[in-house]
DNA sequence: ATAGATGTACTACAAATGTAGAAGGAGACT
DNA sequence: AGTCTCCTTCTACATTTGTAGTACATCTAT
């Protein structure tokens, strides 16, 4: 992990939540169902997959007509690099604001509670 | 709290960021002043305070020649706002998402200690 | 081989973002 | 009053992001 990935645009992730979420190898079409809610046109989608290849977030597959998409950046990495881009940025570093932010988010107290204890545990 | 506010590019960010630190009534020198190591031009930063006018997160007052800079945010409710966002887009909105990130973030264990003491105050 | 279906590559374009020069108004100094 | 400063407003422009149409290659079923 520390891999100072860059954070990426909105449309950009939502692709990338969706190849997370995917078992390899992956075709257009299932990253087209996965987000099917987004109503993308087909062409988007390929632009949005390309711009991830360009940024070294994918890796494209040829295979004759079709290709496969390829996640380079692991879900997990990506989450690490920003949160603490998140901490750092947003909150300026400081874990007492970080801690009210999160208090004040609107999550529930069960999240939170939860939060908590996974930190717990983590810790051992 | 729960305001839904939208993100801020990066270098508003930051200009809010500076506001957020100064005490009102704040003049353009003064933020020009926090912001040194960015060494904008004066006109860009005028661009962006303009900006965050439009968006709603500052007032500018007019005083003659000279303009003061009100935050009509708060840092605290900005950050309440994006800790949320995060949590929901970055993580999916899993709190067991949420809590790996921030172990693999390159937080120090002491940092996690902390942020998992300060929740366990408020939650009180 | 031919026509329709499919899939990707190119091109396009508006809006947002990062950054700054040019121009013009209002005090300050002489 | 004339000029120098300082400040802000306008305008500008490259890059990034969001979104999609058009053109062309390939497959597939006649």
């Amino acid at each position: 992990m520390e891999k100072e990935l860059r954070r990426l645009p909105d449309s950009e992730l939502e692709v990338m939540q969706a190849l997370w979420e995917l078992e390899e190898p992956i075709c257009r079409a299932a990253v087209e169902e996965k987000l099917a809610q987004r109503r993308l046109a087909v062409t988007t989608l390929l632009t949005l997959l390309t711009r991830l290849s360009d940024k070294g977030f994918v890796r494209i597959e040829k295979d004759g007509r079709r290709s496969r998409y390829v996640p380079l950046v692991s879900r997990k990495d990506y989450q690490a690099a920003q949160s603490r881009r998140f901490v750092q940025q947003v909150c300026g570093g400081s874990i007492s604001a970080f801690a009210s932010a999160l208090c004040d988010s609107g999550l529930s107290r069960e999240e939170l509670d939860e939060l908590r204890r996974l930190l717990e545990e983590d810790a051992l």
